[in-house]
DNA sequence: CCACTAACCTAATCACACC
DNA sequence: GGTGTGATTAGGTTAGTGG
């Protein structure tokens, strides 16, 4: 999600351009009938999907988004009542047909990607419209992008510290920004020894953060940041994140920047998955002593996560838990403006029963 | 206030086309 | 076989809705 930096909460929802698709609400019919057919088959291939797609006049690419969350779902309560998942089941149903070719499009996708690449609903339904591609075709594609192209594109924090890994010279050295964050958030950071600042020129270069939703997380536990500087410093009081605008305004820092849009007080009691901002620190590093290659390596260790405890350092990756290869924002600061009906994009890919929640705002 | 859930994300991987 | 890229997956967060 996207670093909400002050300039862009300035800004006017809709001149920020990008939002979140307005919610579909099934209706108790469609869900039933969406559930009798995961019981059949949690994995349903692009036929079963185009047949609920007739069959209860919602678009495939929402049936899709149900089955992910359902699976979700259901995966999380197999685990927490240590039952078996029973995986997939049966024949391998067929995937979607690869996009044929879209070469002529791509400039144009391109050329979004530079500017935004976290686009919203608003701008994902104009650039379909564009090209005539499928909206969702266009997220997907965004989404691989972003991946393959870690460093290309706006709106996303300056990818300068370039790939981060854990092996010795993972990090490249980072731009030097004059000053540095560290924070720890969430449930797993509960009962963390009193925060401390790494601070060592370089030694928390861009890369070694990871970042999921609107937050970022170092990746380093306080007390091992402790100990890779060798020195500390203590860290302002719990609540002091209202320094942050002061900060961000003090010293222009991408670094701090990016804890602009760290998990606010807001979404920690919405969501408690968050809840706190367990311990911070903020300190100048350019004063302190000379940054070490095997700090930068101890930078990029992951914190491990307890298991079973949700939040945090956001996803894991499956092959567990060293460094990340960059840090990644989106964009959610907007919601689309309160309008409930549909424009007229909207329409082209609004199957006519499906209700849209309206807007609270 | 809180539970639920659609929408969104990353990271990894599969699958296919093209060289 | 290597590479590029579309499609799919698990597993996480964000934020709207309704009780």
């Amino acid at each position: 999600m996207a670093l909400l930096t002050p300039s862009d909460s300035a800004l006017p929802r809709e001149a920020q351009g990008r939002g979140w698709r307005r919610r579909l609400l099934c209706a108790p019919s469609q869900r039933e009938v969406l559930r009798a057919c995961f019981e059949r088959n949690p994995y349903p291939g692009i036929a079963t999907r185009e047949e609920l797609t007739q069959a209860i006049d919602i678009l495939e690419p929402r049936v899709q988004i149900w089955f992910q969350n359902e699976r979700s779902r259901q995966l999380r309560q197999h685990r927490l009542e240590s039952r078996p998942w029973p995986g997939k089941r049966g024949p391998q149903e067929s995937r979607r047909k690869r996009t044929a070719d879209t070469r002529p499009q791509i400039a144009l996708l391109l050329q979004a990607f530079e500017q935004d690449r976290f686009p919203g609903i608003t701008i994902r339904e104009e650039l379909a419209r564009e090209t005539g591609l499928q909206e969702s075709w266009i997220q997907i594609w965004f989404q691989n992008r972003r991946v393959r192209h870690p460093g290309q594109g706006g709106r996303a924090p300056a990818h300068t510290g370039g790939l981060c890994n854990a092996a010795p010279g993972g990090c490249p050295p980072p731009p030097a920004p004059s000053s540095v964050a560290f924070t720890h958030i969430g449930a797993w950071g509960k009962g963390l020894p009193a925060p401390h600042m790494p601070c060592v020129p370089g030694a928390l270069p861009q890369g070694a953060f990871t970042s999921q939703g609107s937050r970022a997380v170092a990746l380093l536990q306080p007390s091992q940041a402790v100990q890779a500087a060798g020195i500390s410093a203590p860290a302002p009081a719990l609540g002091a994140l209202c320094w942050v605008p002061w900060l961000l305004r003090k010293w222009d820092c991408p670094t701090l920047r990016l804890l602009g849009g760290l998990c606010t007080p807001t979404n920690a009691r919405k969501t408690r998955t968050h809840r706190a901002v367990a311990c911070w620190a903020l300190a100048r590093w350019d004063s302190l002593g000379p940054f070490q290659l095997s700090h930068r390596t101890k930078m990029c260790l992951r914190h491990p996560r307890p298991s079973g405890v949700a939040g945090g350092a956001g996803a894991p990756g499956r092959q567990g838990g060293v460094g990340t290869r960059r840090w990644g924002s989106s964009t959610s600061g907007a919601r689309d403006p309160g309008v409930l009906r549909a424009s007229s994009t909207d329409a082209s890919h609004q199957a006519p029963s499906q209700r849209l929640q309206k807007p609270r705002h």
